[in-house]
RNA sequence: GCCCGGGUGGCGGAAUGGCAGACGCGGAGGUCUCAAAAACCUUUGGGGGAAACCCCGUGUGGGUUCGACUCCCACCCCGGGCACCA
């Protein structure tokens, strides 16, 4: 008689694993591979309950695959570059490395005490010169398939983290992802990465990710943003419509409602605006609306209840499609970001454009009817403009059909409509417009104004211009002697900046931003395949063994940052040549929150709940199957103490009942018991192996653990039901190894200690086969059906289970209950589902 | 507004068109004990009934089906993404 002490065993089997090698892996052809893998952690300090979680879905997906005999990669890494560390450092007077490097050993020491099956010498850290080296090789094949730029725009500035950030790093109501202040716009010259260029295929692959959940696929989706439209050129004119060559190009979705346009609008930031008004009595109205628009922050400016406000240039364009001059006017609600920063309007089609024309008293033209609308009557096979304003409340922009629109007219409308593409073939034969599509999505901007990060591997030549930083001449490393207490960037030291031009050889400067920390997370899973080599950031054959990744982990605040830019990414290498697939991850599972009281944990509200307090009550395995038993993994979960308990009996449960099998003398050979508590606990035993199996594979982990919770209880009802004199010691003991074998993905010490020690059988727990089961054990001979009336279950027959269709309907007609419900009405149908049940149909 | 996901006991949750509520927490009662802890046993959706058993019940309303938490249509509510996107 043992007693269930996880604070031995756990650390005792740590040690000897590790000693053991025994989650060290190498390739190996002859099995099938798996690639598992969870999102590597930022290295923040303490675990919390959210890497208790993520990190133990994945041990036990890993854990589970190495059973079945698969070629398993479980690597571990961290994201060691960012803001935070800055912070950290300038807070406790100290260098970001050391806050760092510090943390990953806490880290890693935590993870240990978790039982993670980690191959610990692939183990990556993206502020490793090793690591951050391919980083900026990886950089220099972008640059040289002409996918860096460095431009002028105006950007995303964090104030408060003191550097720009990326589109997708502006969240919410334009807030920094990180530290939640509201992002000014700036125009600045920075670094980016040409993600547009693949903007159609990071949309057409999403169709091809089946195993990826819908919803981040649809936000994914929703961030490329692609509509389908047109680019019409109008002509600037003068007042009196004589036409100048200057021509200024909009994009629309709707170019069928190009006849109902009755004016133009330009964006404030746009480039024509003070030229066109410089020195005219209309320059003072439209720079007070240009600076109201810089004034306000991009979220004062957004909202579609706003007044829109506006201000006309004086001058004019001409409408291609019918000659016609409108006036153009410089309108806040026109965004220079979106397509070309000029619109035209169609008020009748749009709310927007409606509202400003009632506002500022602009004609509303109507173009596109309603079949119901009263208009019409009046209007139908009218191609000239007969009318220039409309009743109604506000726009129609759904499909209908085209009045006063010249040879189109009578055609039907709307988006991707006979008349749109009529209207556009026409513009295109003319010049005067093509088909285009358009995207949402900006180019990554990479460049950080922050000293913790990887150096962009660039030289600032006088004569030469941008000039990369040679192969052979990589790392540019990140020097140590920053003290970022003092608010120093790499811009503060020339010994880093102050270089020579590797083209001319003449004084340079080098650059001094350091890339955005997702250009590391973007492609480190790949690295693991490969970690230690010092020739190539991974060999391909290895890469080509491993990848893609077959089922990635991770929080769901990543739907579209890291897994689009890793997307990105690997388009890009495989471009590049260095991979031969498509897509990084082929499965895809977001793990739900851990919160408390429904809040999310963090330390600045006080609520944490720390795993090291439960494993030092609990043991890391009650914590791992505690928290995988609370919820699905995909579900938001809130933090209880109350099953942590319920766990620990669990296990305790488990752990007594093998025990004690353990200690049975083995009955005499050939007993072997054939009575009905012996064919039930075969049949459990059959069918939890079954059931623990299937629910891992489709990641129902909590109905994995509910599975061995009965299994634990069937092998004690036999234990409860069968005098012990009579028990089968030999059945008892293989139900007790099989237990042992399903805990292992879950509680790996535990089922480590139960193997070894307590049931004495050779070898690690997790160097066995997953059990396997004789499927004729799962039938009886006899089968209890529910015997249904009308839909409603009356009463259950017990049959034979081969007894033929006619017997089984025999025997149910016959059942007293089934007799009452069927009194006085005519059967009219049964069914007989096979195994399942009989439904008796009456009237 | 558009696009996703979700709505089941007191609670976490289960049920891949077939007995709704597995498993666990919590509750009630009991066994053991001087007592407690631990362990074990019984019970636990609501209502009616002594019981057999009956009625109601998976956000709402319809539909398909012998049979619907599950599939279809419409709607309500909650969570999330996008959004003055032309």
């Amino acid at each position: 008689m043992t007693k269930y002490d996880p604070h031995v065993i756990e650390t005792k089997w740590q040690e000897s694993w590790e000693s053991e090698g025994l989650y060290h892996v190498f390739e190996d052809p002859s099995r099938p591979k798996k690639y598992v893998l969870e999102m590597f952690p930022y290295p923040s300090g303490d675990i919390h309950m959210g890497h208790v979680r993520n990190y133990t879905i994945g041990d036990v997906v890993a854990r589970h695959a190495t059973m079945l005999g698969m070629n398993v990669l479980h690597p571990i890494g961290w994201d060691a570059f960012g803001l935070p560390a800055e912070n950290a450092a300038i807070k406790s007077n100290s260098h970001p490395a050391k806050w760092t490097y510090a943390n990953i050993e806490t880290q890693a020491a935590s993870f240990k005490r978790m039982g993670f099956s980690y191959d610990w010498d692939r183990t990556v850290r993206t502020c490793d010169p090793e690591f951050y080296r391919w980083g900026q090789w990886i950089f220099l094949k972008f640059w040289e398939r002409g996918l860096v730029e460095r431009k002028s725009s105006p950007v995303n500035w964090c104030p408060s983290c003191k550097t720009v950030l990326a589109n997708e790093q502006v969240v919410g109501d334009g807030v920094c992802w990180r530290c939640k202040s509201t992002v000014e716009k700036r125009e600045l010259e920075q670094w980016f990465l040409k993600i547009t260029e693949y903007a159609q295929e990071l949309l057409d692959d999403l169709d091809t990710l089946t195993g990826w959940p819908e919803r981040v696929k649809a936000m994914q989706a929703n961030w490329i943003g692609r509509s389908e439209g047109a680019e019409v050129e109008f002509t600037l004119c003068d007042e009196a419509g004589e036409p100048s060559d200057r021509r200024i190009t909009v994009f629309t979705t709707r170019p069928d409602t190009l006849f109902g346009c009755s004016f133009f609008l330009l964006a404030p930031e746009h480039p024509l605006v003070a030229e066109l008004t410089a020195g005219t009595e209309f320059d003072e109205s439209v720079r007070s609306i240009v600076d109201m628009a810089a004034k306000e922050t991009s979220v004062e400016r957004s909202g579609s209840d706003r007044t829109k406000r506006g201000a006309f240039t004086g001058r004019y364009v001409v409408n291609p499609v019918n000659g016609e001059k409108v006036p153009v006017w410089v309108a806040d609600y026109v965004l220079m970001e979106y397509g070309t920063g000029a619109v035209m309007a169609v008020p009748s089609g749009d709310q927007r454009d409606f509202d400003f024309a009632r506002f500022y008293g602009l004609p509303i033209p109507p173009v596109v009817l309603s079949e119901d609308d009263p208009l019409l009557a009046e209007l139908a096979g009218v191609r000239e403009r007969v009318r220039a304003d409309v009743t109604w409340p506000g726009a129609f922009d759904a499909e209908g059909v085209l009045v006063q629109s010249g040879e189109f007219t009578g055609m039907r409308g709307g988006k991707k409509s006979e008349a749109m593409h009529a209207v556009t073939a026409w513009l295109a034969e003319r010049g005067l417009g093509r088909e285009t599509i358009n995207f949402r999505l900006r180019d990554w901007l990479i460049s950080r104004q922050r000293y913790w990060g990887n150096p962009i591997p660039a030289v600032h030549c006088p004569a030469c211009g941008l000039v990369p930083v040679p192969e052979d001449q990589l790392p540019v490393v990140l020097p140590m002697d920053v003290d970022v207490t003092r608010g120093e960037t790499l811009a503060d030291h020339p010994e880093f900046y102050e270089t020579t031009c590797p083209r001319c050889g003449g004084a340079a400067r080098r650059e001094t931003d350091t890339m955005d920390t997702f250009t590391c997370s973007s492609w480190y899973y790949l690295r693991y395949c490969d970690a230690t080599n010092d020739g190539a950031p991974f060999d391909p054959a290895k890469a080509g063994h491993w990848m893609p990744v077959d089922q990635y982990i991770g929080g769901i605040e990543h739907a579209i940052l890291h897994l689009l830019y890793s997307r990105f990414y690997t388009k890009v290498l495989r471009d590049v040549g260095l991979c031969d697939f498509d897509e990084p991850f082929t499965n895809l599972l977001t793990q739900g929150m851990v919160k408390l009281d429904g809040a999310t944990m963090s330390k600045s509200k006080g609520n944490v709940v720390a795993p090291e307090d439960m494993i030092a009550r609990y043991g890391a395995d009650a914590l791992r199957a505690y928290i995988l038993f609370m919820a699905p993994p995909d579900k938001d979960l809130d933090w209880s103490f109350d099953g942590l308990e319920g766990m620990w009996r669990f296990l305790n449960r488990a752990w007594r009942v093998v025990d004690d099998i353990s200690q049975m003398s083995a009955s005499a050979p050939g007993a072997t018991a054939d009575d009905a508590p012996a064919k039930a606990l075969r049949r459990a035993t059959a069918a939890s192996i079954a059931k623990c199996g299937a629910d891992v594979e489709r990641f129902q982990l909590n109905t994995a653990i509910a599975g061995l919770m009965e299994y634990v209880n069937a092998v004690y009802d036999y234990r409860r039901d069968v005098p012990e004199a009579s028990q089968d010691s030999t059945l008892l003991r293989r139900a007790a190894c099989d237990l042992t074998l399903l805990l292992a993905p879950f509680t790996p010490h535990m089922a480590e200690e139960l193997w070894r020690v307590v049931l004495c059988e050779p070898g690690s727990v997790h160097r066995q086969s997953w059990p396997t089961f004789d499927p004729a054990v799962l039938f009886t001979d006899e089968l209890e059906l529910p015997v249904q009336v009308n839909g409603k279950v009356r009463d259950r027959v017990v049959v034979a289970a081969d007894a033929s269709e006619g017997a089984i309907i025999e025997a149910a007609l016959a059942l007293p209950n089934v007799i009452a419900h069927i009194a006085g009405m005519t059967v009219r149908k049964v069914v007989v589902v096979p195994g399942r049940l009989v439904s008796v149909v009456v009237g």
